[in-house]
DNA sequence: CGGTGAACGTA
DNA sequence: CGTACGTTCACCGA
């Protein structure tokens, strides 16, 4: 992985200088300076680009526009051989040398007692502390640029021995963070390219929730105030309800016979024909969802003057390893989704994976009568077949056995399913059982997945509750995660096979992909998102016979039906 | 002013 | 509701 044509790529810190590591040949310079050598290396080498993270290296090549294709992420890998979503370079030195990160050395503070002078800074190269650890004032020193070509140095060291341990974790995992690092890197473009919106429609359906733009504070709050009265008409003599506060809330909906536990919506949703204020109650809160989170403020401060939304993206999160991104390109309400429209001159190529989860639990558990239900378009037909059962109920039996999920008719169905799959059915019971003994455990890629989390309150075996939690969460992940390092190997394939078409990502949806394209292109960007998956699926699968299927198709708004 | 829980949007 | 995350609000304790 690291023993072809590799390259390293620092920033200094503040954005004022970089350096970049080839073989022997080091050169430092300005970002721009760097970036126009960076460029004609991709093109003569295709190297493999080694950095501390991408967001700090590769930042400001990608809004110049430059495409990278290969990376080994230092941050990413440390992320799955480790753990956790910190990973900062003085972390990623330390686990790499075995050293305990409780040993880590406390960054410099604001005391000017801290501040070191320029007699303080090491001479160059010197970048370690007596313990062993990465000196924690090198942001300091990074303003130098006679310190890069270590930094450079020190990247290399641990990308090295990261790709060192990760082949005694898993055969899977140096492609796994080869993947990573792709996502990240197409993280960085999601950020710079956004998601392209029709504005004037999006204001409209904004409009039709909660109302016109109100200008003043005086207007806003007579706005917000003809909301709460559309509920509040409902109960006379309680008008003072503060309905953004659930006590209040519950106590008005037990004063007209409405006795509930939680107000939730799934616990209201029974009591809709009750009393009519449960639903002038829900429909207020769908609309204060738009009025206070994807309203006007919203497309102000998130919507560029190009139409397009954006947030920051981030590759993988703590726990089982999605992706995320904030600013609502991950949550958009449903009734939104029509202002999600290509440009002129594009459209959008949306495909989403068909039943992953059932498939990826097929591929990790290794089991083959299992597999073979995943050669059905829906592979909840044959496996109701083997179960001699409805295809609900076989769904049903499916999605509990991987989310843990025992309420309802559940809990009958999964009897059929453990005779019938015992290989997968085993694999998610021992991954529950070490989420109950509170031991980490690992997806199909490799990604530790710790339930560390859970320890923060009560040891394991000190409480059943907590121990069925941990329980569900590690059945879970290790198909959620393993099922976002497919999505992740794919959304980077695809990455790589639509660029000379003048096509790029725009969304990465856990399991759907939309595209941006120039619109005479589409056809084909459809095919390569198929091929795409197939060969994702392939490589990630280790050519297990398991076969994912994707739903694409063109369309000019993301609400659109499919086909 | 920072942290926490309720609530709810998406998958 | 089975899991995950991001956002906003009110409340709590400083």
């Amino acid at each position: 992985m690291l023993s072809g044509e590799v390259a390293v790529l620092v920033a200094g810190t503040g954005g004022s200088a970089a350096g970049l590591l080839h073989g022997d040949r080091f050169v430092a310079g300005t970002p721009a300076e760097v970036a126009a050598t960076v460029a004609a290396l991709e093109e003569t080498h295709h190297p493999r680009w080694v950095w501390w993270s991408a967001g700090a290296a590769a930042r400001e090549l990608v809004a110049a526009r430059v495409h990278l294709a290969r990376a080994w992420d230092v941050a990413e890998a440390h992320r799955l051989l480790h753990g956790g979503f910190e990973a900062t370079p003085a972390l990623c030195w330390a686990a790499a040398h075995d050293l305990a990160p409780e040993s880590l050395p406390a960054p410099p503070g604001d005391d000017l007692f801290d501040l070191v002078g320029a007699d303080d800074l090491p001479p160059p190269g010197v970048l370690v502390d007596a313990a062993g650890h990465l000196r924690a004032d090198h942001v300091r020193w990074l303003e130098d640029p006679a310190h890069l070509e270590a930094w450079a140095a020190a990247a290399l060291t641990v990308a090295r021995r990261q790709l060192a341990r990760a082949g005694g974790v898993s055969p899977r995992l140096a492609g796994t963070v080869t993947s990573e690092s792709a996502a990240a890197l197409l993280c960085l473009e999601l950020e710079r390219d956004g998601l392209p919106l029709d504005r004037a429609r999006t204001e409209q359906l904004v409009a039709d929730a909660v109302g016109p733009r109100t200008v003043g504070d005086a207007e806003t709050a007579a706005a917000r105030r003809s909301r709460d009265e559309m509920v509040l008409r409902h109960v006379p003599g309680r008008e003072s309800t503060d309905l953004r506060n659930p006590v209040q809330v519950k106590e008005m909906l037990a004063a007209v016979g409405v006795d509930v536990p939680t107000t939730r919506k799934w616990v209201l949703e029974a009591y809709r024909e009750v009393h009519p204020v449960v639903e002038a109650l829900l429909a207020w809160r769908r609309d204060e969802r738009i009025a206070t989170t994807y309203g006007y403020r919203w497309l102000d401060s998130h919507v560029g003057p190009d139409d397009r939304l954006r947030g920051r993206w981030t590759a993988c999160d703590g726990a089982a390893g999605r992706m995320t991104a904030e600013n609502g390109l991950h949550n958009l309400p449903a009734v939104l989704r029509p202002g999600v429209a290509a440009h002129p001159g594009f459209v959008f190529v949306r495909a989403d994976l068909g039943q992953v989860e059932p498939r990826v639990l097929a591929v990790v558990s290794g089991d083959t009568a299992f597999a073979a239900a995943t050669r059905a378009d829906d592979l909840y037909a044959p496996v109701a077949q083997r179960l001699g059962s409805d295809r609900a109920v076989a769904k049903i039996a499916v999605l509990a056995a991987m989310y843990g999920q025992r309420s309802g008719a559940a809990g009958e169905a999964l009897k059929g399913l453990e005779a019938a799959y015992p290989v997968a059915m085993g694999l998610l019971e021992r991954a529950a059982a070490s989420g109950r003994r509170g031991e980490p455990l690992r997806t199909y890629g490799g990604r530790l997945v710790p339930t560390g989390r859970f320890l923060a309150s009560r040891p394991p075996g000190a409480d059943p509750q907590l121990d069925a939690a941990r329980g569900r969460f590690a059945r879970n992940a290790v198909i959620q995660g393993s099922a976002a390092e497919l999505f992740k190997a794919w959304a980077a394939t695809v990455r790589a096979s639509v660029r000379d078409l003048g096509a790029s990502v725009v969304l990465c949806l856990h399991d759907e992909l939309l595209l941006h394209v120039p619109e005479d292109a589409a056809d084909e960007a459809v095919r390569r998102v198929d091929s795409s998956l197939q060969g994702a699926a392939h490589h990630w699968s280790g050519g297990a016979p398991v076969r994912f299927v994707a739903d694409t198709s063109v369309v000019r708004r993301w609400s659109e039906a499919k086909d």
